[in-house]
RNA sequence: GCGAUCGUAGCUCAGCUGGUUAGAGCAUCGGUUUGUGGUACCGAGGGUCGGGGGUUCAAGUCCCCUCGAUCGCCCCA
């Protein structure tokens, strides 16, 4: 267990049923996204730190604690990406994609995040992540979260989890209310529970979500959002949610359901489940009009979403393991180079073959058996004299001879 | 960063209140069967019991430290 290097902590190596899964998740994150016609974009899996650090707020968790930065060998302060979006922000700026606004973009990669690990999180995760960038109107959010419902669908597991949605307001709203929060909570800080207590000048707005069964009362009775929304506010989240019921999303509304980000105006929403114990959020984001600005570039309204590749994967059913079309069991010398040359025949055809070369006929055999293949295809001497190999069906025992040119053919059958 | 539980072969685990050479199943390799697999039987390899220190005549078992995993807090995807 302790031989040699061990993997670092929080990360993982992903292999076997889990790399399926893993797998999974992204080809169907593909298909949805070319469903709705976001573009596929890669990008730096490292940043200039203030690129984090501008967008995703100084007094943030990520930001203050949870980043790996490091200086390069220029002197530059760099940061492993913590999350997808103020990179994808940075690009917009740095490659004019102004000019095509408004750009769909989805990507997904490696992410890093120096936290305590547990189940469904990690130092390294992986997340799917699709944003709308330059366009300020509802249908646009009402666009990206049908997305992730369809994600969901196509994973076969929206029935076990739920879209909570709330709306933080525009800056007016936010500011507003942020103070009445504050004020409110200063006034039931004996009330409160020593976390809350700490959250009220850090992050007052997480005080919301607090978990502490002493602060539920108090909670409770706080100011909410709705109360100072302004008009624009007010009607652009009415018509988000008319535009999530006319497109068939469920969705619950959640007053208390806020993010951590810094960045984020209006609409913010969480799909959750009760199946990964503490990680419930499997896909969450929201609006942020103000990131663009914050990284110096001009007013852009963007919406988007991150998705937990590790977290989806531990939700959905084991992916079927497809079996190869055959193995290919070649008895003697002679044989080997046949064999070689009907391998490749049949994979430029489209077949899917393996080539048993370890070990006298029982190991081959065993092999191919192992491989999981529906066929094995038996060169020997007297196959090879003839011109044939003995194809035999390793499901009913079945074996019948075929002309070397025809075993593509009796493959397909 | 805080609290709790756990850490024995490649994998899943057993090992009673500390007591002689640490076990099983699966997997691997070999054999029964040197041109026929998936079943069966026989056999073999593989462990400094996560690492370090301590208590004891004696430690996988008790104590301390450390590393890692898991669960919760926190944070978030």
């Amino acid at each position: 267990m302790s031989k040699g290097p061990q993997k670092i902590r929080g990360t993982q190596d992903i292999w076997g049923e889990a790399a399926d899964r893993f797998q999974a998740v992204v080809a169907a994150f593909e298909r949805v996204r070319r469903l709705y016609g976001f573009r596929r974009v890669e990008m730096p899996v490292f940043e200039a730190t203030e690129v984090f650090s501008r967008s995703i707020g100084e007094t943030t968790d990520i930001v203050s604690k949870e980043m790996y930065s490091f200086e390069d060998r220029g002197g530059d302060s760099l940061t492993l990406r913590p999350e997808f979006t103020a990179g994808i922000c940075r690009a917009y700026l740095s490659e004019g994609w102004q000019q095509l606004a408004p750009v769909r973009i989805a990507t997904h990669g490696p992410a890093f995040r120096y936290e305590r690990p547990q189940k469904g999180r990690y130092r390294q995760f992986h997340q799917l992540d699709a944003e709308i960038i330059g366009a300020g109107e509802p249908a646009a959010d009402v666009e990206l979260i049908a997305m992730g419902a369809q994600l969901l669908d196509a994973l076969g597991i929206d029935g076990r989890i739920e879209l909570k949605l709330n709306t933080l307001g525009d800056p007016a709203t936010r500011d507003s209310w942020r103070a009445a929060l504050v004020d409110y909570f200063r006034g039931h800080r004996g009330a409160l529970s020593d976390e809350s207590r700490a959250r009220l000048e850090k992050n007052p707005l997480r005080i919301l979500d607090s978990k502490e069964h002493q602060d539920f009362p108090v909670v409770d009775a706080a100011p909410v959002v709705d109360d100072f929304l302004t008009a624009e506010a007010s009607d652009f989240f009415a018509k988000v949610t008319a535009g999530l019921d006319a497109a068939g999303v469920a969705w619950t509304r959640d007053p208390r359901l806020v993010r951590g980000l810094d960045y984020y105006r209006h609409t913010a929403f969480e799909f959750v489940t009760e199946d990964l114990g503490a990680q419930s959020a499997v896909i969450a984001g929201g609006r942020y009009d103000g990131l663009m600005e914050s990284l110096g570039g001009p007013h852009t309204p963007a919406v988007g979403w991150a998705a937990g590749i590790e977290r989806l994967s531990m939700l959905i059913e084991a992916p079927q393991e497809s079996g190869i079309d055959a193995a290919v069991v070649p008895l003697g010398e002679a044989a080997e180079s046949a064999a070689g040359r009907l391998c490749a025949e049949l994979r430029r055809a489209g077949l899917a073959v393996e080539m048993a070369y370890k070990g006298n006929m029982k190991k081959r055999m065993q092999k191919a058996s192992a491989s999981g293949a529906r066929f094995a295809i038996i060169l020997g001497e007297d196959e090879l004299a003839r011109g044939e190999a003995a194809v035999k069906d390793l499901a009913s025992g079945e074996q019948r001879n075929v002309a070397l040119g025809e075993v593509a053919k009796a493959l397909r059958q």
